[in-house]
DNA sequence: TGTTGACTTGGACCATGGTTTAACCTTTAT
DNA sequence: ATAAAGGTTAAACCATGGTCCAAGTCAACA
C-alpha cells in the first residue's frame, strides 16, 4: 500500500502543507498513521476522506461541521442517519449559495450594461 | 425626498444596524447625509446604492474592493472603464464560484445515494 | 424636569480560517 | 561528523467581517 508523505499530499491536492497540519489540529484527518519518526503517512484512503474535506471546505462548509462529520465516519454505521441527514442538509445550502450568486449576475450585468452604454455615449 | 434613519434602512435590508455602520466606517456608504443631530439619513439614492454594496457583499467581493468601487462612483465619469473593468472581472468569480459548486454537486449527492442504500440494506 | 428611546462615537472584543515562528528531530548524502 | 532536506510541535500572529460596550447627545412626552 502505497503512503503519500505531507509534501505529496499538499502538492496532489494542491492546499499548502500548513493547511493539512492546521486541518490534523482541527480533528479533519482522524486516523492518521504515522510513521516510527511521528510524520504523517497518507494512504489512499486517507487521500479519499481528503478529498472529502476539500469538498466540504470548498463548498463552504465549517471546520466544525467537517470535523463532526469526520468523526461520524469514523465512528461507523451507528452514524449513517447523521451523515445522510447532514449531507442533505448540506446540499440545501449549497442549492442555495448557488441560487443567491445567480440570482445576484442579472443586476452585475445591468451594470456593466450601463457603463458600456455610458462609455458609448461618452465617446459618440 | 424621503429619508429613512438607519433602523430603517436595517429593517428595510434585513441587516443589522451595526453593520451599516460598520459599512459606514469603512467608506462602504459615501456621501451619507447627517440631520442636525448626527445621524445619518439614507435618501431613495443612498438605499440604492446600498442595495448595489450588499449585491457585491453577497457576492463575496471583499470590504476593500466595494470601498473602492463606491470611491469610484463618487468620482464619476473619469472612473468609468475602471468600474466596468472591475464588473466584469467580479461577474467572472461569480460564474466561477458557481461553477464550482455546482461541480461539486456530484460528489455530495454520491455520498446521499451511499448512505440511502447502505441504510437500506441495513433494514432489509 | 426627568426619563425614555433612538441615535452617536472610538475602541475593545470575537469567530473563522489559516500562516508564521522558533526550536527541535530524523534520514540521507558528502 | 555534519549539513541539508523534510518533518514535528505549541503558540503567536494575521486578515476578514463583523459585534459589543461605555459614555455621550438629542428630541419628545408625562
Amino acid at each position: 500500500m502505497k503512503y503519500y508523505s505531507i509534501s505529496e499530499a499538499a502538492a496532489l491536492c494542491n492546499i499548502p502543507e500548513t493547511t493539512l497540519r492546521y486541518y490534523d489540529k482541527k480533528g479533519l484527518l482522524p486516523l492518521i498513521e504515522r510513521d516510527e519518526a511521528g510524520r504523517r503517512m497518507f494512504s489512499e484512503t486517507q487521500m479519499a476522506l481528503l478529498q472529502t474535506v476539500i469538498c466540504l471546505k470548498n463548498t463552504h462548509m465549517p471546520i466544525s461541521s467537517i470535523r463532526q462529520y469526520m468523526a461520524w465516519i469514523v465512528e461507523g454505521e451507528a452514524t449513517l442517519e447523521l451523515r445522510l441527514d447532514m449531507m442533505r442538509k448540506h446540499k440545501q445550502k449549497v442549492l442555495q449559495e448557488i441560487a443567491m450568486l445567480t440570482g445576484y449576475l442579472p443586476a452585475i450585468d445591468e451594470k456593466i450594461d450601463r457603463y458600456l452604454k455610458q462609455l458609448e455615449e461618452k465617446t459618440t
